[in-house]
DNA sequence: GTCAGTGCAAACCCTTTGCAGAAAG
DNA sequence: CTTTCTGCAAAGGGTTTGCACTGAC
């Protein structure tokens, strides 16, 4: 099995993928897009934290990767929850569900969901991106 | 004019509709619903008690308040920012542009707005609701 | 009179900041 | 060597809590 995740989290790899984003890559960048860019998933900079556990990476330095990789693109902020900021690993153009018993967030298995109608924008605005979250609870 | 907004700001119909959803109408709660139905608007727990200023509401009763409201269905919560909490006093089903620029959260101007298809939901949960949040920027 | 609601201030939690030391190139 | 990055601990800001007082009914 030798699939393009296996070869991601290639230490040179992600190394030479942090580069082409304009990231100096120093070991703590490393060895956090490691983690997160293994697989696909939803995490907060709190649980992150704590994966890193025993590494040498402080909380200062968690929130200024998670910072900079939103802002390169490597990861996108969600945000559903209050005090509660989720990133997601993948970055490609997908919505939530979000389980408000359980607070899990889950992608929408369906990359062709989309609005059927494309509203006006308010003047002098142009579109940044469109977060759809259906929001869904436990069946009793 | 006489609408059903400027009906809706009458004190007395206030405490009416507080006992309509089950809510003991005290001062400071009534206080709290004449400012935020008087007409569609969204704020924070902040803006709130600045509006608030004068009267005798406390931080503490702002926050249980709006708690109240949001559980007996009179605000609904809007959650886009990390540490702010937006709350809409338009319950009806509708959804929002979001200011990455400005921070400003306006309802999009139509009710029409729908997804083109529903997507098949997880195993053993059921619809809650659906939030659709444009993000715009101003352009430049 | 009883129980729910309120005010105050302190506690909390997550996030940011300031600055000295360490690492990248 | 210079500049950027990191770690630590303290500060910040919004939200919640604990408890005595007040108000609704």
């Amino acid at each position: 099995m030798n699939t393009a995740t296996t070869v991601l989290v290639d230490s040179s790899n992600i190394t030479q993928l942090l580069r082409d984003n304009d990231i100096t890559p120093t070991q703590q960048r490393v060895e956090i897009a490691q983690l997160i860019l293994a697989r696909h998933q939803h995490f907060s900079a709190d649980e992150l934290l704590n994966q890193l556990g025993h590494c040498n990476v402080s909380k200062a330095t968690v929130y200024n990767t998670l910072g900079l990789f939103v802002e390169k693109g490597l990861v996108r902020p969600v945000i559903i929850d209050p005090n509660k900021v989720f990133y997601d690993s993948n970055i490609h153009e997908h919505h939530h569900f979000y389980n408000v018993d359980t607070g899990i967030l889950t992608d929408i298995p369906c990359d062709k969901l989309a609005l059927d109608y494309f509203p006006p924008l308010p003047e002098g605005t142009q579109a940044e991106g469109v977060d759809i979250i259906i929001r869904i609870r436990n069946r009793v």
